[in-house]
DNA sequence: CCATGTGAAGTTCTTCACAGCT
DNA sequence: AGCTGTGAAGAACTTCACATGG
């Protein structure tokens, strides 16, 4: 029987993790998914001086149609005035309220290979919200370097590391092969919240949540559409 | 109006780009998502020596249903013994076939910082059926150095470039800022497919298709998650 | 017998279209 | 007069459950 975790990636909708009892009545995860876009988006609007945005206009910027941004906003309460649109300021309160990016959020680092290290510095470094408080790997060599202020440390450790530091998401960058058992080991340490960066699935518990990033799996995809282009170039 | 992009990015299910005249009767955007994942546990397995394979062990391997594994492999043909399960080979030369993945694609990157590198790297040393045939950057300092057997040119020659060596999809490693231009440049000069690494949207015309992999958008809906998870730890 | 392949039902997500507020 | 917020319709996707074939 396959888990009950949110396993992402790309697409796939997903179903819903458990019909969370209570909460702001369930927000669908499409919407969801598309909260960091609008965000984004909005940052943007923010920082060249608008101060008010139609649905259509924002909805351009973010790629949506209009009538799918409005129905998005709409779950969180009606920010828009009518007959004018959103002030961008409020909007951008309201849904970092939602988003929790008030918070910043800690994250651990398994595996510090050269894809995990680059990936944890260019987050560090564009991502507000999120730091790193801990790195692990298996590599002798790599062991106690630095990585943007932390001390690579022992992965054997991972649990004592964890429980030092507790951080509420990790990064999982190991080779495929050792990326469940890694999985397991936070699990057992009572982190939640995975990021997946390895070619592999992941089984987890319920209430754990991943969410997976593949380059190599989003290059299939296109490879896919080439292959079925009926007009050749 | 938006664009009529298949515009990707983690989970938003997208809109179908056009109803695809003919063609293998318009496979779901869904399963084309899942078959790089398909693949990937089959290849797994065909190096652990398994021959056969029930649709219940193969979804669980990869995280869905055992009904909605059989109707993404139904797409495709009839591949399946009834009472017995799939031959693992069968399968993979199957999907392999559909997803085009006898065929090596060329890559050009566009952005070579340390992100971009990295991902070049991690991309041709892992992924199959792919080869980085250029590489451009708008930094003096990176122009002229070698990336896995490509010499890094200079951005502002980018036509030049993508004429002489026909690149089939564009890897955009720049700046947010940066990307749009990009984009369009790659576009008009005949790359059909980008995937799309920096933290912005794209807008491209119709008949190009544009994936997004964005690890902080990643991080923000587990932030979300986070922040709304009832019982506390 | 057993597991596939698939109608049919169910669920989730998106778009339409317009009433209602400013 | 214009744009939001949303009921209702529509489309896409997933799951159920079983007839079918090996």
């Amino acid at each position: 029987m396959a888990n009950s975790t949110l396993e992402s990636s790309a697409e796939p909708p997903i179903t819903a993790p458990a019909p969370t009892a209570i909460s702001p009545a369930a927000i669908p995860a499409a919407t969801i998914s598309r909260l960091p876009v609008y965000m984004r988006v909005l940052l943007a609007m923010e920082a060249e001086g608008i101060a008010t945005v139609r649905s259509e206009a924002l909805a351009e910027a973010a790629n949506v149609q209009a009538a799918l941004l409005r129905r998005d906003l709409s779950w969180f309460g009606t920010y828009g005035i009518r007959g004018v649109g959103y002030d961008v300021t409020v909007l951008l309160r309201e849904i970092g309220q939602h988003i929790g990016a008030e918070r910043t959020l800690s994250l651990i680092l398994i595996g510090a290979g050269s894809l995990g290290q680059a990936l944890a510095r260019h987050l560090v470094s564009s991502a507000r919200g999120f730091k790193l408080v801990a790195a692990v790997d298996v590599d002798p060599r790599i062991i106690g370097t630095e990585l943007v202020g932390c001390t690579i440390t022992n992965q054997a450790n991972l649990e004592a590391t964890i429980a030092a530091t507790a951080p509420e998401i990790a990064l999982i960058a190991t080779p495929a092969d050792q990326a469940q058992q890694a999985a397991d080991t936070l699990v057992a340490a009572g982190v939640r919240s995975l990021l997946n960066l390895a070619p592999t699935t992941l089984n987890v518990g319920p209430g754990v949540i991943v969410r997976s990033v593949d380059i190599a799996q989003e290059l299939q995809i296109l490879a896919f559409h080439e292959a079925h282009r009926e007009g050749g170039r």
